[in-house]
RNA sequence: GCGCCUGUAGCUCAGUAGGAUAGAGCAACGGCCUUCUAAGCCGUGUGUCCGGGGUUCGAAUCCCUGCAGGCGCGCCA
């Protein structure tokens, strides 16, 4: 249990015993506490007094008055009770608190900030999918920096977490894709071709039709369609599946599995989908086609599960897959990271599950909103359908790894934002990630140049300026803002986090000096920056962005 | 037409499971380096929280409704 959470209980349990010396009951659920506005209010305040006012009929004053005579702050992190406004109680926190928070930085160092709500569970996070018949473009930027960075969070909240990326490399898709290598493939010997409607048209494609043609002495020239066009798309995945993972893995993303589609038709899978569908009554056959009745659980249409031409759509291998990781791999929860393009599809898939009787809570789907790239105050175009993308790797190239992927994660996913390439680059200020780096290079160079002694005797009581109250107080807080960082699914928090921590390190820079005569106070800030150097690690290491010593 | 997301300062965004006088950064202006990294700090101004109703001690936050933008509503994925 972090300090913060030692402090909150004990004001839970003086305000709840203070309000049954009054003959009232109250759980120590309803006890909100929360943090006030205004600084000289104190650290925390309690609205408790005014919840009881209507039951009690009272003035919400006077029951705050009669609370206060009863509580008894000795021996807890409380300093002071006071009575404000229309009724709230507030605390201020005294020393004990600030010197045992430090403390606690220094007792769990790189284990700082980390929190046990998930502990025991087992969570599925699936992120970026690609569809392996291009490069990763720069809307799935976005979601692999989000998707990477909450595992990270989720990890650190107590689950136990698992990478996956799922391979589209079945299906349609994969279809079109080996056709249109057959026509650029056909182009290249000048022979007779027809470029497929909905082809892909990039310029990849004939680089990969010109590598095959390289690669391999074969010609396909003379080999039936059928069979050019499966080697042309299995060379082409091959191909392009090695270059997702290294562009991910430049842009700092490690999975712990790449799931192919391909293997849950290899292993039987979607035909035990279908039939595990089947069992559950709600399908139908109607124009040759098996449907799905989801209007049953509250989506607008059925959904067709297996078209007239025998062959599955999108959603049957999909819900195969999600079989296997609520079922099969009796994960707790799966977590998928789609664009916000998908979002109504969210329905059907959730309605499937729980037409299987898996409760569908278990899945939870993140909606990325679209990101538009802005370079020189203007939206970059971007055409899938002319090949004309921005890449990953481009991206990487252009603004680095530390950038991209405290951009992406600094805005919440819900909100459809702007990145700046110029700004990106900019090494400027208004740059949030180099704000954060700064502080951690500044103090590793402060740090360097005090040597003391490790086992020097060290006295945080000495730490009671207002700068350092409000960094140690920020400092305090990290466990929390990975717990509801956690629970909320929500990256944002953390660089923001990370923001504040870095200012409220500058602020105090500037009005305290560590490297100074008194030798105690020296020893004693050397050991608070130290701990705000672990927070800042710590923060970067969620994130995926290097923590430079030097800048 | 129906559904989901969004609407807060000139710009980009916070606003913590309704709380006290709505906040940061950037941009603008003015200060701070003979001493630990000025990629920094300090100070100054800004609001119809999209509009309109409602719920209550109290609403940017919850409900209803209107407006604007994005996205979806395939036997595509």
């Amino acid at each position: 249990m972090s300090i913060l959470d030692k402090s909150r209980n004990q004001i839970i349990t003086l305000t709840a015993d203070a309000v049954l010396k009054l003959g009232v009951e109250i759980s120590n659920d309803e006890i909100c506490i929360e943090v006030p506005k205004d600084k000289t209010f104190g650290e925390f305040s309690v609205n408790t007094a005014m919840k009881l006012a209507s039951k009690l009929r009272k003035n919400p004053v006077q029951i705050a008055k009669d609370i206060v005579q009863n509580i008894n702050i000795s021996g807890t992190y409380i300093k002071d009770v006071d009575i404000a406004g229309a009724g709230f109680i507030n605390f201020k926190l005294n020393q004990d608190y600030y010197c045992d928070v430090v403390k606690d930085i220094f007792d769990k160092e790189s284990n700082y900030g980390k929190c046990n709500i998930g502990a025991g569970k087992t969570v599925n996070v699936e992120f970026v999918s690609a569809n392996p018949t291009g490069p990763v473009h720069i809307g799935n930027a976005r979601g692999g920096a989000v998707g990477d960075v909450l595992a990270e969070i989720l990890s650190w909240a107590g689950y136990e977490v698992y990478r996956e990326f799922y391979v589209n490399d079945a299906g349609n898709q994969v279809e079109k894709f080996g056709a249109s290598l057959e026509a650029r493939y056909l182009e290249m010997f000048g022979k007779e071709f027809t470029f497929p409607e909905d082809g892909y048209t990039g310029e990849y494609i004939k680089e990969i039709a010109f590598n095959y043609a390289k690669e391999n002495k074969k010609s396909l020239i003379n080999a039936p369609s059928e069979e050019r066009r499966a080697q042309l798309a299995q060379f082409g995945l091959k191909r392009n599946i090695e270059d997702m993972q290294n562009a991910l893995s430049e842009y700092g993303i490690k999975y712990d599995n790449w799931y192919r589609e391909s293997s849950l038709y290899e292993n039987n899978l979607v035909q035990d989908a279908i039939e595990k569908m089947k069992a559950t009554g709600y399908t139908y056959e109607k124009d040759d086609a098996l449907w799905f009745e989801a209007t049953h659980f509250g989506c607008e249409k059925d959904i067709v599960l297996i078209r007239n031409n025998s062959l599955p759509t999108y959603i049957t291998p999909d819900i195969a897959y999600h079989i296997n990781k609520l079922i099969t791999r009796k994960f707790d929860m799966a977590i998928d990271v789609w664009g916000a393009d998908h979002h109504g599809y969210v329905p059907r898939l959730k309605s499937a599950m729980e037409a299987l009787g898996i409760d569908s809570n278990r899945l939870n789907i993140i909606l990325m909103q679209f990101v538009r790239l802005i370079r020189q105050e203007e939206v970059v175009r971007m055409s899938k359908r002319k090949g004309e993308m921005i890449t990953l790797s481009d991206l990487v190239g252009e603004v680095g790894k530390d950038a991209a992927r405290f951009l992406f994660n600094y805005y919440n996913y819900n909100t459809h934002m702007d990145f700046d390439l110029d700004l990106a680059v900019e090494n400027s200020n208004e740059n949030p990630v180099f704000y954060v780096q700064y502080a951690h290079a500044r103090i590793c160079s402060i740090i360097q140049q005090c040597e003391i002694n490790a086992s020097a005797e060290y006295d945080f009581s000495l730490l009671t300026k207002e700068e350092e109250i409000e960094l140690i107080k920020i400092l305090a807080r990290f466990a929390e803002e990975i717990q509801i960082s956690a629970l909320n699914l929500d990256t944002s928090r953390i660089p923001k986090y990370a923001v504040e921590v870095a200012s409220a390190f500058h602020t105090f820079y500037n009005s305290c000096r560590v490297k100074c005569e008194d030798e105690n106070l020296m020893i004693a800030r050397v050991r608070l920056i130290t701990s705000v150097r672990t927070v800042l690690k710590n923060i970067l290491s969620i994130l995926g962005v290097s923590a430079p010593e030097k800048m």
